[in-house]
DNA sequence: GACTTACGATACGAGACCGTCTCGTATTGG
DNA sequence: CCAATACGAGACGGTCTCGTATCGTAAGTC
C-alpha cells in the first residue's frame, strides 16, 4: 500500500521488508512532527532517522517527492461519515473533525508543515505580526466592538470568533483556492453574508 | 529607514550607498516574488540577483534573519484607515483591503511565501488536495446543497463561498492564533453563528 | 547448498551556501 | 595627496545534501 510494488512479484532473492517501507514513512512523518518544513527534509536525514541504509530509500523511491507522496498517502482518513439528519448537526460534525484533525499532530501533515515553518522563524513572524496583522486585527475589533454598542452586531457573539468569522472566509479563499481568485465583489458579499446568516430570515 | 545605521556617524571614508541598501532588499522581494520560500533564500542568491557583493550584505546585516526583518520592515502599509459611518461598510473597507493587499504581489510577502512554498511542491499539493481536501468539500457541498433544498440554508448564497464560510474560521483560528487554540465547543459556535448571522434577530 | 536480492554502512564526487577574507577600484573627508 | 571606508568580484575552507556505488552480511527461492 505505501511503496508503489506494482506488477513484476519477483520472487528470488530477499524480499524487502514492508517493515521498513514503514520505518522510512514514520520517519519522515516524525520530522515534520517535530517541525521540519517539506522543503527542509532531507532523503539523508530521513534514513538517518529510520535507522536505514541512504540505498534503502533510493531504492524504493526515485527522489524526496515520490516519497512525501506516499507519505501524504498514508495520512489517507476513512472520511468524515456526514450522513446525518439536520444539516446543522452535519455541519457541526465535519467542523469537528477539521478541528480534531487540527489538534492530531502527525495528521495533517503537510498543512502543518507550512505553518510550522511560518513560526519557524519566530522572530520574523513576531514581527510581521506586529507591523502588519496586529494593526489591522486592532482596527477591525474597534469596529466590531461599535458595532456592538450600536446594536449593529449582536451582544452575544465573542468578539475573537467574531474577528475570524470575517476574516477567515478571505484566507480561506486566498489559500486554499489559487491566489489569484479573489473577485472584486468579495468583500461585500462575506460581510453581509455573515451579518445576515445564512439560514432563511423570517 | 531600510538599513540600521543606529548612532555612530563616522564620515571618514566613502558613504554606504543607500541605493544598495535598497537594491539588496529590492531583489530579495523580487525572489520571493517569484515563488522563493523564506528558507530557501540565500544571501548568496539575493547578492547575486541585486548585483552586489556578498560582503556587501553581510556589511550591513549579519545575516538571513535580520536581513528578513528589514525586509518586512520595507512593507509596512499606511493601515486602512477604517474610519467611516456603518459598521457594515467598514468591515467592507476592513476585507477589501484584505483583498487587495492579497492581490498585491510584493506586500504580504511572508504570507504568500508560505503558500508560495505550498504550491512549489505543486504536485504534492495537488496530491494532497485530491486525498484530503476534495473529499472533505465534497462532502460539504453535499451536506450545503441538502440544506439549501431542505430550506434550511437561504438559497440566494453561493454555495462556494458558503463552503468557505464555514471552513475558514477554523482555517484562520489555526493559522493566525496558536495552533493549539481549538477549543472544544469551536465547532457548534461557528456553524450556529454563521446559520444565525451576528445582525440581531427581529 | 547455490543463487539472488535486500540490507546497513559508508565512501565518493558533485554542487549549493555558508561566513570570512583579500583583491583592485571608487568615493569620500581631511 | 592621504587615510579610510565602500564597492563588485570571487577565492577559500567548511558543512550539508545529493544520487551512485561498493562493501560484507542477512534472508529469502530453487
Amino acid at each position: 500500500m505505501t511503496a508503489p510494488e506494482s506488477s513484476a512479484p519477483r520472487l528470488r532473492g530477499r524480499p524487502r521488508s514492508p517493515a521498513t517501507d514503514a520505518a522510512i514513512i514514520e520517519a519522515a512523518l516524525r520530522l515534520l512532527e517535530e517541525g521540519a518544513s517539506v522543503g527542509g527534509l532531507s532523503i539523508e536525514g530521513i534514513a538517518r532517522e529510520a535507522g536505514v541504509g541512504k540505498a534503502t530509500v533510493y531504492r524504493r523511491w526515485p527522489g524526496k517527492d515520490a516519497l512525501m507522496l506516499d507519505v501524504l498517502r498514508s495520512l489517507e482518513e476513512p472520511s468524515p461519515e456526514p450522513a446525518g439528519v439536520s444539516v446543522r448537526d452535519d455541519l457541526v460534525t465535519i467542523l469537528e473533525f477539521m478541528r480534531r484533525r487540527g489538534l492530531a499532530k502527525r495528521n495533517s501533515a503537510l498543512l502543518r508543515s507550512v505553518i510550522t515553518q511560518m513560526h519557524a522563524h519566530k522572530e520574523l513572524w513576531r514581527a510581521y505580526d506586529e507591523n502588519v496583522i496586529a494593526a489591522r486585527r486592532a482596527s477591525l475589533r474597534a469596529v466590531l466592538r461599535r458595532g456592538r454598542e450600536s446594536g449593529e452586531i449582536r451582544a452575544d457573539v465573542d468578539l475573537e470568533l467574531l474577528a475570524d468569522l470575517f476574516t477567515g472566509p478571505m484566507l480561506a479563499r486566498a489559500m486554499l483556492h489559487e491566489w489569484k481568485e479573489l473577485p472584486e465583489g468579495l468583500a461585500e458579499r462575506i460581510v453581509d453574508t455573515v451579518l445576515a446568516g445564512v439560514s432563511p430570515r423570517r
